[in-house]
DNA sequence: CGCCCTTTTGACTCCACTCAAGCGTCGTGG
DNA sequence: CCACGACGCTTGAGTGGAGTCAAAAGGGCG
């Protein structure tokens, strides 16, 4: 974390420059990021930025899909519930990923910040009047769009047949790839959510969550550290197990 | 049936007139339905038609993603699969929807001909280049893959948190649905995939799916008539059931 | 230090899976 | 035209992996 803070603080001396977007330290990874200049600075007009505490919910499953987001730090939660209470987890937005691209301008899924939050805020109507000067952005929308469905049908693949090693197992290689994508080549991977979190994310309990994390931990494939962060220890058995190994490779 | 194989005998008795899309059946409720008369023209130069026998398969995972399709009948099925033969069925795609929209060139999952279907196929790098003639193309490309991601929530709260019963019903609900929005508001459902599919669909087994189809003819909620037909009794019982109602209203 | 909330562990239950047998339908060939 | 076989669907009996309920252990914060 210390290394990612060093960078915000950098862009902050800069921010009185003009756009807020000229600073951004997400900006490279993020659908702005094929902008050029002038394209940023029209963006820059209708962005707004905010901050979510821990637990704020930023919209709500059935809500008129008004904003677009952009998550700047932090981490946010998707999920659709069931009348009874049963809740689904569909998909953790982390920095430089886009949030709320809707059909019938109506959102499929509540928001929620795992952690302390700041996103880009794009009103839809400031976003839809872009697109027709800006081509790229839609180009990039799509592309962002294309990217979660394959992240959709994985996840789709994990629910309906992987086991409950399997899929923990999964989701932390998921996390560690994502990390690694993002420039943090690390073997200690941050694990921000809850549990239950987890557990409503991977289709399982809590229990059967920490029951796995466990098992995991005894066959030294992974060392639980304080914070919530995770040390792969066996990056090869990892994957085995994620895709239907049984994990008797030594 | 019939109804639409009527519509097929007209469109071919102008084929002759200049491109096949001009007399298209689905072109209105597929992506090439927002087009102009012009625009039209140019897609219809890329365009190449193709019939696929039942079982076909229209391209594999992992292969070069060098298509984009439009189903204009029949019907397909998108898999994936783990190296040990877990199948999970992602989605069925039915007339007048796209297929193929991926990520890095590559397709994410597998497309196999449920029935005997005749496929749109348009090559990648042509769409590419009319995609910056035509901005209106993209767009409907956009409305497209959000349109699947919407779905591809809804299979996951299905998958992650649903009962069996529950599954069958959201899915005989959802198949009835489409039928209704695309024009055929019957009580009757055509579900034109095998038990095998279904349950790779709903990560059950076929014994499982079978069951539950028991369930619900016992209580009078659905008929099962010869050649995959499907009565909807009790639509309120149905979606009752589909969100978590245990059955008991009467 | 003590409280509260999350996580872990344990004992038992149950829903869906597995294995197995019967049934119905369709296509084929005698 | 019917007999046969193949395949898909249904039904039955028994098992097991994940869920449920309950309690202990850990960790963070005032």
């Amino acid at each position: 974390m210390a290394r990612l803070e060093f960078a915000v603080a950098r862009s902050v001396a800069f921010a009185n420059l003009g756009s807020p977007c000229a600073t951004c330290e997400i900006r490279k990874i993020g659908v702005c990021g094929s902008l050029d200049a002038d394209e940023l600075r029209e963006l820059c007009q209708i962005v707004k930025e905010s901050d979510c505490p821990e637990g704020r919910i930023v919209f709500s499953e059935g809500d008129a899909a008004e904003n677009l987001y952009n998550v700047v730090r932090g981490a946010i939660r998707l999920s659709k519930l069931l009348p009874d209470g049963r809740r689904q987890v569909t998909g953790f937005v982390f920095p430089g990923d886009f949030l709320g691209i809707a059909f019938n301008d109506i959102y499929a899924y509540s928001a929620e910040a795992v952690s302390a939050t700041h996103l880009c805020r794009f009103p839809r109507r400031g976003m839809e009047r872009l697109v027709k000067s800006i081509p790229n952005l839609e180009h990039r929308l799509l592309g962002e769009a294309a990217n979660e469905l394959v992240a959709a049908q994985d996840q789709m693949l994990l629910l309906g047949r992987k086991t409950a090693k399997e899929r923990v197992a999964s989701f932390l290689l998921a996390l560690a790839d994502r990390a690694r994508r993002r420039g943090r080549p690390d073997a200690q991977v941050a694990v921000p959510m809850s549990r239950t979190d987890i557990a409503d994310y991977l289709g399982l309990t809590t229990e059967t969550v920490s029951r796995s994390f466990t098992k995991l931990k005894t066959a030294k494939i992974i060392r639980l550290e304080p914070h919530g962060l995770v040390t792969i220890l066996d990056l090869e058995g990892l994957s085995d197990l994620a895709q239907g190994g049984d994990g008797t490779d030594d």
